[in-house]
DNA sequence: GCCTGTCTGTTCACTTGTGCACACAACAAT
DNA sequence: ATTGTTGTGTGCACAAGTGAACAGACAGGC
């Protein structure tokens, strides 16, 4: 229940996204007024792309999204997943392009969402705001990089691997990754029955 | 010779680097003193992963930049190509953070640089000189994205024209690729006999 | 109870990619 | 002329991954 809330359990009163509790009180001041919190459902759509980006959505909790690049056969990949520890929208751009981009509600939850324009003026209000939001870009920036090298050099068992660890960090708590089956598989961009062995795989080698 | 300055073919006294000629009058006149030419060889390594970033490298002409990111095996996986359409060295990040992949030189021949301090410096005078660079920060990012869904999806012929394309783009003018031969099959992180084969076939299609 | 749809696990024939070995040319050094 | 060395093309055995087909498990509707 708290942590539908977009608040954490441990008594906080802001939201339970580790970006948003890292800034200062007075940062946080800044943009505490403009933060609504909306409760989302997976395959909610967030941005399409060269839709005009001018909200931000920070994943509180354990809710996911994820950015998905478009492909010829209507097959969507999946590259990053962004969870409370981070935002979607504008975060490099600063809302300055449209989106190139979809991204999706992955696991559903609680997020809290503002106006990009609210987010920019206070940036040039606070150089310590301004300095978290470059740095949670860089470390973004930074994930992508290393989704590139191993989607260029790994095998799918160890991607497949890499994406189950990915979603267990960011939603820690239930430990049981809430959600799809074998629909992975279209997210991996990988053969459907493929991906039935590579589980059969992990679990053998003591993973559930 | 003009090339090899750093400067256009069609006579414009700036850098021949699509970046700093993008920008107004005013705009470069406020990073022009800063700006210091220098000639790179193929390899020469710009950053190294967990320098501090203090330069930023405007690649000019024909010249090349590549980001790699290391691999346990040793192996330096490469993600994306920068060349005069852009510039490496705190992009994102504006010189906050530590370099997190490797970025050498691909294609030696004439850069610009600058310390990133006057960058910053000059990008907080002035909001159009923010939002070119935020814009080209933007671009890569997109560029990235693409990366990583092809090397998720795409065969290894399919990559390896990409690559070839994505060099002629920014090398444009001499049409055929300077340099290696069968070395691109180490930054594809692919197998060193099947990129012979693969170029046959693609030679056999149309392309040399 | 039965019918239906969705998710799952397995098999099979086939394509793509790997790693190794070997042969051949080009070029530089002696 | 004799060595290396480096880049290149080819063949082969094998691993990794694909796509289609099929069969069982399970839940919901009625």
């Amino acid at each position: 229940m708290t942590a539908r809330s977009g608040n954490a359990p441990d008594g906080s009163d802001r939201p339970y996204n580790n970006l948003l509790r890292r800034l200062s009180a007075g940062d946080f001041a800044l943009i505490a007024p403009h933060l609504a919190p909306v409760e989302a459902e997976p395959n909610d759509l967030l941005y399409n792309p060269g839709d005009d980006v001018q909200i931000v959505h920070f994943p509180c909790g354990p809710s996911l999204a994820s950015y998905l690049v478009p492909n010829e056969d209507g097959r969507d990949v999946e590259t990053i997943l962004i969870g409370r520890e981070g935002a979607v929208g504008g975060i490099v751009s600063q809302g300055y392009l449209p989106a190139y981009t979809r991204i999706i509600v992955k696991f559903g939850g609680p997020f809290v969402r503002m106006p990009i324009g609210k987010l920019d003026a206070a940036k040039s209000r606070s150089a310590s705001l301004r300095n978290v939001f470059s740095r949670y870009a860089d470390c973004m920036l930074a994930q992508i990089f290393q989704s590139t090298a191993c989607n260029a050099i790994h095998s799918i068992e160890q991607r497949t691997a890499k994406w189950i660890i990915s979603a267990m960090e960011r939603t820690r708590g239930d430990d049981v990754v809430p959600l799809t089956h074998e629909q992975l598989s279209t997210l991996l961009g990988v053969g459907r029955s493929y991906t039935s062995r590579v589980i059969q795989t992990l679990k053998a080698d003591g993973i559930l």
